[in-house]
DNA sequence: ATTATTGTGTTGCTACTGCAACAGGCTTTG
DNA sequence: CAAAGCCTGTTGCAGTAGCAACACAATAAT
């Protein structure tokens, strides 16, 4: 599924190679063997319950991560956008905990590195291995406070307190009480409830004067903060 | 608080030096200026919100996790038990993400493992550095799987599918059908469901025969199963 | 022995929220 | 222009689950 590419990406760029020059990236990516494929829209980059030996970071294109269950049934999670990193609990802990499949939304390519070798080519790299392996920490970081806080997030159960924690939660990132929102339709998906019970309590948390907003941004008011602290 | 202990524990036994002979683990301390430190009953470990230079592991003793929100606000967590770590996320991205604190149960001892150096001494510990960054690793995407299985049970909203689904997860964990279940309201709470809710649903299943159980464990009906699978 | 304390199972009530159906606005397509 | 599609906001209905109160064990503390 797809041929080798020709260099043509600017590795230094990625936030995985952040702190490498343009050089150095070239050098982590011929000691660890990683290689760059291209994906035709459709194809699978990496498929579920298989063996996965690597490493993923999207260097252009999109690509859908799709869950699948024991029976087969799929759904769909986030998007991968130009530097998200795929593949790494599958390529760590083995085919067991391989639970999701990576198809390709557009014509799509990737680096490809090889766990195996990222773990042995420390000595080889030196530097360059430990900046890599710092930013690939980091962004595993990032992640699991991501998941935390939807984790925190589903915890609270009634409507009223997931917006209004979702609404925290996005002013802390977007750093602005007025935050930017998605349609109602992504908002209710990212709250996991129904859409129409949202509009229902947007209405209503809006004539209680507890929330402000336009077509795409909310804003908490300060007392409803306040009663989100119990 | 605490005063560094002499070196009495068997490093080597622990999954995070599994792989490492008693002399490397001993070599990795040293090297890394790793510190051991021992904790009083109910005193922090870590504190949320504050800068922390350390990635911990438990030697001995349990530990609380605790998370504290912006408004002083506490919530129990976890209990850390012997090999678990801690403070991964606070020392990789800074005490901007420092949203929990730990306190000793018990008389506690700590190894703390500053995270700058384990960046640094690459080079000066080369194999045994790639094994426990490896380790690390593992560790790391264990704690990501559990999340997400975390995020897909919450996902759930009815109590039904989330026992049901609680009980595909613990038997795959347990490798048997039959599932160890802890109390009621422990079960409860890792459910995020009313105790007396989830008692009515137990009842409710067992009388349709979804569902068998004793005083702690049950078993799902292979019917149940099938249903869990839409 | 008597008194807490803790986990359990039950029940009635209430309210929240999922669901479905519909109407209005806006854009795209023919 | 008409038709189709998509997102939005509203509403009625029904069912689930949260909550509180209670009774009953089994254990622990006095």
């Amino acid at each position: 599924m797809g041929k080798p590419k020709e260099n043509a990406f600017d590795l230094a760029e990625y936030p995985l190679f952040s702190g490498l020059s343009a050089e150095e990236a070239r050098e982590f990516v011929a000691k660890t063997k990683s290689v760059i494929r291209s994906y035709e829209k459709g194809n699978r980059i990496l498929r579920a319950y298989e063996s996965n030996a690597f490493i993923g970071m999207m260097l252009e294109g999109r690509a859908q991560i799709i869950a699948e269950d024991r029976f087969g049934n799929e759904s769909i999670g986030h998007t991968l956008e130009r530097g998200a990193l795929f593949g790494i609990v599958s390529a760590i802990l083995g085919p067991d905990y391989a639970f999701t499949s990576v198809a390709a939304k557009n014509k799509t390519a990737a680096l490809l590195i090889p766990y195996r070798e990222l773990l042995l080519s420390g000595m080889k790299l030196g530097r360059v291995h430990g900046i890599v392996m710092k930013n690939l920490l980091t962004s595993f970081s990032l992640k699991a406070v991501l998941m935390m806080q939807k984790i925190e997030l589903l915890s609270h159960k009634s409507l009223r307190d997931r917006l209004t924690l979702y609404l925290i939660q996005q002013s802390d990132r977007q750093k602005s009480d007025r935050v930017t929102v998605p349609s109602k339709m992504q908002l209710a998906k990212a709250l996991e409830c129904n859409r129409s019970a949202l509009v229902r309590e947007i209405s209503a948390m809006s004539r209680a004067r507890l929330l402000r907003c336009g077509d795409d941004w909310m804003e908490l008011d300060t007392s409803a903060l306040a009663k989100a602290s119990k």
